[in-house]
RNA sequence: GGCCCCUUCGUCUAGCGGCCUAGGAUGCCACCCUUUCAAGGUGGAGACACGGGUUCGAGUCCCGUAGGGGCUACCA
């Protein structure tokens, strides 16, 4: 067992750069993090682009800037540098190519000349290849090298026997050898594959807990015997479970559209959480509880504490289903929690988007009868985009918005006519004043107060739904107010000419 | 097909042989609060995949079955 005392702790994510960064490998980088972060340790990018055909230029930036909108920092990686470097796969080729030599020499490795053609043919007749290069004598190959031919470099797995081992996550693990194949170590275009790379570059980069989906489990065993075979000590594993479609079927992938809740598209992509305006902390309280928990039936908890208690040991071996629908909610918890300027500070970007030019005044004023009624940043457009729309330009609601529930225009009418002196006349425009005044004035005209304030806040708002009505009122203004209460009876009026 | 991993409420999870007539969260429903919508409060419906063992005792250990996921590339 690693004791943090005497050795370091380092964990790596190294995603291949080939597009988009996806919310699975997030979550699988979050669990090395945090991992790494609990023992004080260093978190490792490492980007494995040994595969040129499937790499997307441009990749890399978007790896780095979900990282820094999610706040999990890096320590050493391709931006950062480090003492290990280069932390680019296809920078350190040489490296690679010496070590797959050193494993020919030590008849751990051979050259094999099958062509892509043999190949597939193995394939088609059911098993895979037939190791019909794992004896050939130094000598042939020499031949076989000078004529021009391409090859490759396989592995010798072991024919017969077992191989074991353990993962933090599942315990103790045990596969036939027969089973696998002599893999690849070495392509013919001198590029390694992942068995090589990951293996050479882990060991280089001192890396003592390897995390990695558990895709990867089946060539664990393959891994096991390759570091045996180049005689480094070994590394702990931990198998990560994945992250499979809202419905459970499948691996979550990038572009299933189809699963949508709400009618909203599920986001995949980091970008999309960012577009989507989620808070990063919420995302990482997210993900952080997806596979593991915090304990004492805790949901909501910072990184910060996520830290002093997070171990690979205690993660769910199981894949999960991906819970999309916390990830509003928590997104809500945040935004209640969250200051009143940082509020300010998120909202203000979004409102001047939308156009609306922000009065920052007007805005914390607001913020406080906002924040409870935001599962998203985005619904402050819906909920209060009036406030901050130019006053001059408010139009009145048509009758139908402003009509309460059993009532009609001319009852609507009456209504809003008599509140004006009444709310004119106020000592005090503050919303408990109001609230107070126009409590009585219902029950004077015997209506119900539903109908009086939702009348006003129809009016006034424009909105069916809104904040509560005096608390706006006070913020408009009373001036503002009484004007747009006007305006509505006039677009009262004009209803009852049109159909009357 | 072969091999590997996994299996508790719809979903995310707690549970590491007796504390479980299975706890929390989310979602859903109801009620309360309430000027709308939220938030908040209270309550409700809702799960140990199945079958065998082991044990005084099993959600917890073992085996099998079923279901799910993955691997089986000169992709990672």
């Amino acid at each position: 067992m690693t004791d943090s005392r005497f050795t370091s702790v380092r964990t790596r994510y190294a995603p291949s750069p080939t597009g988009p960064q996806h919310i699975g490998g997030l979550r699988s980088a979050l669990f090395g993090w945090l991992y790494a972060r609990r023992h004080g340790g260093q978190f490792i990018l490492r980007i494995e682009d040994t595969d040129q055909k499937r790499s997307v230029p441009g990749s890399i930036d978007m790896i780095e800037k979900a990282f820094a909108w999610l706040n999990m920092d890096i320590d050493e990686g391709p931006r950062q540098g480090g003492a290990y470097g280069p932390y680019i796969q296809s920078e350190r080729l040489e490296l690679y190519q010496t070590w797959a030599k050193r494993l020919v020499e030590a008849g751990h490795a051979y050259k094999c000349f099958a062509t892509p053609a043999e190949l597939k043919e193995m394939r088609a007749a059911g098993r895979g290849y037939d190791r019909r290069y794992r004896e050939t004598g130094e000598a042939q190959a020499a031949e076989l090298e000078a004529q021009g031919k391409p090859y490759v470099i396989r592995f010798k797995m072991p024919l017969e026997g077992k191989t074991a081992g353990d993962d933090m996550i599942r315990g103790r693990v045990e596969f036939a050898n027969a089973q696998l194949q002599d893999a690849v170590l070495l392509k013919s275009d001198g590029f390694p594959t992942y068995h090589l790379a990951h293996i050479v570059d882990d060991h280089h980069m001192r890396i003592t807990h390897i995390t990695r989906a558990v895709e990867w489990l089946p060539s664990f065993p393959l891994h096991l015997r390759i570091w045996q075979a180049l005689g480094w000590p070994l590394p702990q594993f931990a198998h990560l479970p994945v992250l499979l479609n809202p419905n459970g079927k499948g691996k979550l992938s990038k572009r299933k559209q189809q699963f949508s809740q709400a009618g909203q598209s599920v986001p995949v992509l980091a970008h999309e959480f960012i577009e989507a305006r989620y808070l990063p902390e919420a995302v990482m309280n997210f993900l952080s509880n997806i596979g593991w928990n915090f304990g004492d039936n805790r949901e909501v908890f910072s990184m910060h504490e996520a830290m002093e208690r997070f171990d690979l040991r205690d993660v769910n071996p199981a894949n999960s289903a991906y819970p999309i629908a916390k990830l509003d909610w928590l997104n809500g918890q945040y935004i209640q929690s969250a200051g009143a300027k940082r509020l300010a500070s998120l909202l203000k970007p979004i409102l001047l988007e939308a156009r609306y030019p922000v009065d920052e005044r007007l805005l914390l004023q607001v913020i406080p009868i906002l924040r409870a009624r935001l599962k998203k940043l985005d619904d402050v457009i819906p909920m209060a985009g009036f406030f901050f729309a130019d006053w001059a330009d408010f139009q009145a609601p048509p009758a139908d918005i402003l009509i309460q529930r059993k009532m009609d225009s001319q009852q609507t009418a009456k209504l809003l006519e008599g509140a004006i002196p009444v709310l004119a006349e106020l000592e005090d425009f503050s919303a408990g004043s109001q609230h107070r005044a126009m409590s009585r004035f219902a029950k004077a005209a015997s209506l119900k107060n539903g109908q009086v304030f939702g009348s006003l806040r129809a009016a006034v708002t424009g909105q069916r739904v809104s904040p509560p009505t005096f608390e706006t009122m006070e913020i408009l203004g009373r001036d503002e107010s009484l004007r747009r209460i006007r305006l509505a009876l006039e677009s009262l009026a004009e209803h009852a000419t049109e159909s009357g």
